[in-house]
RNA sequence: GGCCCGGUAGCUCAAUGGAUAGAGCAACAGCCUUCUAAGCUGUAGGUUCUUGGUUCGAUCCCAAGCCGGGUCACCA
């Protein structure tokens, strides 16, 4: 049991016996001691002492007493000010190791057949232009937020829905018509999804420029806009993809096909997956339909211009239109098919969308019109809204050709990768493929770490020049730390060395206590991550237990240590440390070295 | 303008309502004959945006203000 649980559940009978006064366990406020105090658990005493009638010092003391005599794990206290701290004895510590030292899987809550469904969407990509860093972001933090879901005992659908048609990919295949002169990856090498881009932009300067032609003849702005004829040609081709033209739907295949070819190459480089993908074009017509339905059960209104509309007033939100009056869809029309699909495919417990926060408002109007089309889990549905990722020089604009491209970004990195590892050339006896290897595991450990150690809901700036930077907080250090402990593993079994499977060591010195504190926390960090539905809480937590073993690993030897006993204590504690190194970076989708 | 989110060291980020607010980077000073120096140790760096309130105790909760961002499309 938790140490924390034990002392709030012993506090609670102590107060009840001292003091004759009932509280529950979970008021009783412990947390880590300070380390400039002696201790290792501290309980607030001020909450006590209109019960106690005592000074701090002295209600501490009466706790204290109490729990030293009655507790096994609490062998000594003092107390500060209105702090009681603990001293936990060492053969808690030493239990609570052999139980990381059995479980392969320490920390992980194992899925049973019971195990609630959590379907995560994430990824999401439009098919009209190249993944960039925002996308990366989404990526990493859907794939991790899976592992972290999976590790807390829940079985876990990844899903992905492709907005593969609108107005936006009409655009790009408008535009490729116009000035692709059958332009194709094949004929130019390009990656699929780049050359849509291409296009995609290409259009934007077309729409610009006759918009800009438009105003010079006199229209008004919002007039141009309207009246633009590439903007015209989308729309009429849009009516065409609705309606099956043959011709339209030809060019559309093959072009999502480029994009497809382009994507899945990313994903595979950036080591993400799903286990199940949507397509909008399949959905649109299920929400249609739905929109329709309600239109004739008088959830929503036709206008005389055919278009339909949600009024939200009432909700405190303001009217959303679901269908145009041409009668094409609009974004939100395939969200509502596509969670409709998704509960028809499978018994859905818990539905999380991973998607950016300047979409907050588009889930609360999805979850109501769910909601009012009948559908009880409308209410359930769990927008996540991770922040926005800035540059140094603000937020990433297309216009100014400062968007980040996925592609480049991860090829620069293992770029970097490459050229610090063979600079510090550590890797002799590897094969070039082997160092290839190497080189893409520390790049992505490099970027996946730097992106997932913040807070997910908060906006993050990425800095290039610190994120190639591979000293410090960063992936690359907490790898190297797990190379280390490789080397010494393996050293030990090349001299024949047993590394035991439990240890019994009582005696331990200031290292190797914090140590086996840390470790014993992986079970409540992957709680609370899958609570908090933050995979930054797992981040930090690699981490201080990174810089303790390096400290522990800087001023004792493990090898060299004369003493046999100790030496293999020591193993046995740098493998547990490794394990949980291992496991905790797979979690946030971080693979680990065995040399670097 | 309405609604939502944020403001912590020069920079990037931590901190279940608790003790003297912590890391990394950058700066400065040390440590490789020793299990991988992508490491370790130390110094310096703070009005936690402001003002009130609640509390034994507030970076954290509440209110107002200031600043920054998002959103309110027949875009996605």
């Amino acid at each position: 049991m938790n140490i924390e649980l034990i002392i709030k559940d012993q506090v609670a009978l102590a107060i009840s016996t001292l003091y004759g006064q009932t509280i529950e366990a979970e008021q009783v406020q412990v947390q880590l001691t300070r380390s400039e105090f002696e201790g290792d658990q501290t309980v607030m005493v001020f909450p006590f002492l209109k019960m106690s009638r005592k000074s701090p010092e002295a209600t501490g003391a009466e706790i204290g007493d109490f729990l030293v005599t009655n507790l096994k794990e609490v062998s000594a206290y003092n107390v500060v000010k209105g702090f009681l701290n603990l001293v936990i004895d060492n053969n808690y510590w030493i239990d609570r190791l052999n139980e990381a030292i059995a479980d392969e899987k320490y920390g992980f809550v194992p899925v049973s057949d019971e195990a609630e469904l959590v379907m995560i969407e994430y990824s999401s990509p439009n098919t009209n232009k190249p993944l960039h860093l925002g996308h990366i972001r989404n990526n990493l933090l859907g794939f991790s937020l899976a592992e972290v879901m999976k590790a807390n005992g829940n079985k876990v659908v990844k899903t992905n829905i492709v907005n593969d048609r609108g107005v936006h990919i009409c655009k790009s295949m408008v535009a490729w018509q116009k000035f692709g002169n059958g332009e194709t990856p094949e004929t130019n090498g390009k990656k699929g999804d780049h050359l849509v881009g291409e296009y995609y932009v290409r259009f934007d300067q077309q729409y610009k420029s006759e918009i800009a032609e438009l105003v010079a003849q006199g229209r008004s702005e919002d007039q141009a806009k309207e009246e633009a004829p590439s903007i015209l040609e989308t729309r009429e081709m849009l009516l065409k993809w609705e309606a099956n033209d043959p011709e339209v739907r030809n060019l559309w295949r093959t072009m999502n096909g480029w994009v497809y070819t382009g994507f899945d190459e990313t994903y595979k480089t950036l080591g993400v997956n799903f286990d199940k993908i949507y397509y909008e074009s399949d959905t649109y017509t299920i929400g249609r339909d739905e929109v329709l339905r309600g239109v004739r059960e008088g959830i929503f209104q036709q206008e005389s211009d055919t278009s339909v509309w949600a009024n939200l007033e009432k909700e405190g939100l303001d009217k959303k239109i679901l269908l145009r009056s041409d009668g094409t869809s609009v974004y939100i029309t395939q969200d509502i098919g596509t969670a409709q699909l998704r509960y028809r495919d499978y018994p859905i417990d818990h539905m999380i969308y991973v998607v950016g926060n300047e979409q907050i408002y588009h889930f609360q109007v999805l979850s109501l019109l769910l909601d009012k089309l009948g559908y009880k889990w409308g209410k359930d549905l769990f927008h996540f809204p991770y922040g926005m990722v800035e540059l140094p020089n603000g937020r990433m604009k297309s216009r100014e050709g400062t968007v980040v491209d996925a592609d480049d970004l991860v090829a620069g990195m293992i770029d970097v990768a490459r050229a610090v590892s063979m600079e510090l050339g550590k890797l002799e006896g590897y094969s070039e493929s082997e160092k290839e290897q190497i080189y893409h595991i520390v790049a992505l450990g490099a970027l996946k770490y730097f992106i997932l150690k913040v807070d997910p809901k908060k906006t993050m700036t990425f800095n290039p020049e610190e994120s190639i930077d591979f000293n410090g907080n960063t992936g690359p250090f907490i790898q190297y730390t797990y190379a280390r402990i490789q080397s010494i593993l393996r050293k030990a079994k090349e001299t024949g060395i047993a590394i035991p499977g439990k240890v019994d060591t009582a005696i331990l010195n200031d290292k190797e206590r914090s140590l086996l504190k840390i470790i014993s926390l992986f079970p409540e960090v992957i709680k609370e991550a899958g609570m908090a539905h933050s995979p930054a809480v797992v981040a930090n937590y690699v981490y201080d237990l990174v810089k303790e073993f390096n400290s522990f690993y800087h001023d004792h030897s493990i090898l060299n240590e004369p003493d046999l006993s100790i030496r293999d204590f020591r193993l046995t504690v740098a493998q547990t440390a490794g394990k949980i190194i291992k496991n905790g970076f797979s979690l946030l989708g971080i693979q680990v070295p065995e040399r670097m």
